[in-house]
DNA sequence: GTTGCTAGTTTGGTCGTACCATTTAAAAGG
DNA sequence: CCTTTTAAATGGTACGACCAAACTAGCAAC
């Protein structure tokens, strides 16, 4: 609960960002900390000396913005909590989503990333994480066998979110946080891409097959292999990628 | 101009997520083009059935989004335009303030992803480019004995500026945007960090120096040099990071 | 005493109206 | 034809009312 005024009237004209900013600037210097939360609207509109609707739309933009989470009710309100990474994904989808970018820029990029994520994992994760991942690829093996033994198309799309998973654990494996929100970012921007070689019977199985290569080599600490798979990987998508646009 | 009506009214309870939602759909489909206005928010009023709050509210969160742009008087309203990178990176930038990263992982992620541009920048840039590169960087340098000489502490502010350029232009010449993207994203978020190779005396130099070699081995095409030399520029950097946080 | 229901309170969500400030465009005046 | 004045369009703010959801406390039933 907040004691003291914190918050000062405004000017007009722009009330509503100056009040965005006032609350996210007691937020980001931690006068209001993660769990606390706002007072309520009505208090907001005191203390500020302004109306309402103009409380609500500075909440609605820190909302958007991901620092704070509302809830209906008495004990309700705007309480502040960590922001989270999607909330940077979903940013960066929206940009590329109206850029249009060229798939073979994302594929270049996407292939930069994993050969440095790679690298940085095999130097940097312990033997469980290289045998859990390695483990998961060989399940990927098998789901694909099975799924198309029985000829269950619905299972692509779960095969392609093994496929995801994969990518966002071997981020893990560098030990670094940055590397995990990138690949999070990539993934919720170019959703589309990443199932398009589950869509293909013979580059299904080869990407699992290359998965599997990549995965041991990893397992084993050879890196220059393991890039080479990963080269191969996206020399396939490539591939595939232009076929799908003929 | 919206001739036809492309909204419908929504249900109570979440009507201003609904609206935020259904205009950002209208936007990304294009049915509403860059350049173009929404309606007023009297007329969205209208259509959507509801109040103007609720209204508002919506066109708060878009423009949070980067989505549109809001001009008063008439001919006013909301104009949807290009989401800016800034907004990535401002949603990045608070994200990183909120999660007090280690230095060090963010240093990691900076090295790997100069690693991977300068490779590509050597593959794909033309003669020109790097020509500029290796000029801007001896430009760095000439700048840096002239402020040191005039004692000029406010100039060092000027010659992160540069630096920053440099980075930026290292990745545009990778010929991939979204290189230049992550690159821009990353400055702005770790703003902070910047500038610190600059302050000491001893470090400013060193960098400016090993920005020149690398730029002469992006020229001369030896990406295993320049790789080394970023290599030690990382180093340092990590030395100075230890330095000032004791 | 414990459980379960009910009424009341808090708080966000919505609606409507009125008025102000700014910008553009049209009308008036020279 | 140019300048000035006026009007209209549009976002920005304020206030007031009511609804819906969620929690609280008290009361009733077992």
């Amino acid at each position: 609960m907040i004691k003291e005024q914190i918050f000062h009237p405004v000017q007009v004209g722009r009330a509503g960002e100056d009040i965005a900013l006032q609350i996210e600037a007691a937020i980001l210097s931690n006068k209001i900390v993660v769990g606390e939360r706002l007072p309520s609207e009505r208090e907001l509109q005191n203390q500020f000396k302004t109306g309402r609707g103009v409380i609500r739309e500075a909440i609605k933009a820190l909302k958007q913005k991901g620092l704070i989470e509302i809830r209906k009710g008495a004990k309700g309100g705007a309480y502040v909590k960590q922001v989270e990474v999607t909330n940077v994904s979903e940013s960066l989808a929206l940009f590329l989503k109206q850029h249009q970018i060229d798939p073979q820029h994302i594929s270049e990029f996407r292939e930069s990333l994993d050969c440095m994520i790679t690298t940085l994992a095999i130097a940097h994760a312990d033997v469980a994480s290289k045998q859990e991942l390695l483990g998961k690829t060989i399940r990927l093996n098998e789901m694909l066998v099975h799924a198309e033994n029985n000829d269950d198309s619905s299972n692509m799309e779960v095969l392609g979110e093994l496929d995801r998973e994969l990518n966002i654990m071997l981020a893990q494996m560098t030990g670094n946080p940055v590397f995990e929100w990138i690949m999070r970012a990539m993934q919720l921007g170019f959703s589309s891409y990443d199932y398009t070689l589950y869509e293909n019977p013979e580059f299904r199985r080869a990407t699992a097959a290359n998965w599997l290569e990549t995965a041991q080599q990893i397992a084993a600490g050879e890196p220059l292999r393991a890039l080479a798979s990963i080269g191969a990987h996206y020399t396939m998508l490539n591939k595939c990628i232009d076929q799908s646009n003929l």
